[in-house]
DNA sequence: TGTTTTTTAATAGTATTACTATTAATTTTG
DNA sequence: CAAAATTAATAGTAATACTATTAAAAAACA
């Protein structure tokens, strides 16, 4: 698996894209100004129109590298899983516990990134917060199924499967996996949410994250044995 | 708790409509026809115009009863919950061991509803579609913390709570009762999104709904003591 | 080097969407 | 039965999402 750590511009799937943004300037100007602006503005409201006037150009520019708006964001979701997946293999590599593994896992997946070490990307942090907000208005869609066709969803379901596959290592006959690891994944999110938007859907007492200590322990009582 | 039974035609918060679209016809068909034109488009192509004309009225006479499309899911969401709480009051009604209840709660919330049996509207699995499929637009936006003041998530809020205070029942000591029972409402209409369309995120392997099966075990494994 | 080809981004549009002001028609009330 | 209130239609506007065309710049090649 040496290889990824040529992989690091992780490659994305050539169909989100018209004209790759990572080859020019303008290119990067779109995904670090979008970055900045849909955190702002929220993802219904970000449009090509305030971006471009954001970064100097003009709308129909953006459209020369992005088809629409969604194709936009879920070329940035697919930059932070991209990210995710090898941040996992980096850091569950040489642990033979499948148990330490997962523990690590849970963590890379469920906690907040921290701005000192953890980041491969200057803006994981805002990038995160973007998966969180706004990810999912771009998934559940009418759109999925032809998204999904092509293959946009493949660096998600690798990550997926990266931790179900710790999980049939630890316990070959627990019945969900991929059910406890994408609803792990997307509840951690979620509940990240509500916690800063409906905080009694949730149990944050005091300023302490307890988004992680609720799925690691999630997660090791469903798998355990017996 | 016998008077929830008068209560049967669901008070709805009055910040969601502009006027009652239960006291008209024209009401009453913008209900029944949102439901099934947001369910056939998906809420993204939805719009007003559209509506209009499927039910023969205009655009502007929509606009009179809600103040957008938005607010107009976050009734018919509402709306369902409403349904969920008072099945939830019903079913549990004088079962005096909190281990049947709280298996009964989970049932209810995380099943497809049945149309022969438990059905209190006449398009309840419409409307569980449309929560499965849109609802989660309207709730992770920039408008959450406006919506929240004026109580729009109230409904929603007791049904947690319900479920909370079963669970407590069971096992004081566990630490994250809200954050269990929000995350398996919101995780079983998303593990139900993934089984039609992102298979691969989930563990359906034959045509059987794991989806029940998956929480019953996980919340029962997530609350035992010891 | 100079010319052709390709790439790039700007201008200037269009159709649709979201929403509103005004008015005519209908219903309710005193 | 007349006045008041409610309702819904007409006819708009501003913003959004997207595209066709063209001028300018860069790259390729002869």
């Amino acid at each position: 698996m040496a290889h990824t750590f040529l992989n690091l511009q992780i490659a994305l799937n050539k169909n989100l894209f018209l004209k790759d943004p990572l080859t020019s300037e303008l290119g990067n100007n779109i995904l670090n100004g979008s970055i900045e602006l849909i955190d702002l503005l929220g993802f219904e409201r970000f449009t090509f129109k305030k971006l471009a006037s954001e970064i100097q150009t003009t709308e129909a520019s953006i459209y020369r590298y992005f088809e629409n708006k969604n194709k936009l964001l879920l070329y940035l979701t697919n930059w932070y899983w991209g990210c995710i997946a090898t941040r996992l293999l980096f850091e569950t590599n040489n642990i033979s516990d499948p148990e330490i593994r997962l523990r690590k896992a849970v963590h890379i997946l469920t906690s907040f990134p921290n701005p000192e070490k953890d980041s491969l990307l200057k803006n994981e942090q805002l990038l995160k917060q973007i998966v969180i907000n706004e990810a999912i208005k771009v998934v559940i869609t009418k759109g999925v199924d032809q998204e999904n066709e092509i293959g946009i969803f493949g660096i998600y379901k690798d990550v997926v499967n990266t931790v179900v596959g710790i999980i049939k290592e630890i316990n070959e006959e627990y019945p969900y996996p991929n059910m406890l690891v994408s609803n792990m994944i997307e509840g951690s999110n979620q509940q990240r949410f509500f916690a800063e938007h409906l905080p009694r859907l949730t149990n944050i007492a005091d300023e302490k994250d307890l988004v992680e200590g609720f799925f690691q322990d999630l997660v090791f009582k469903a798998i355990k044995k017996g």
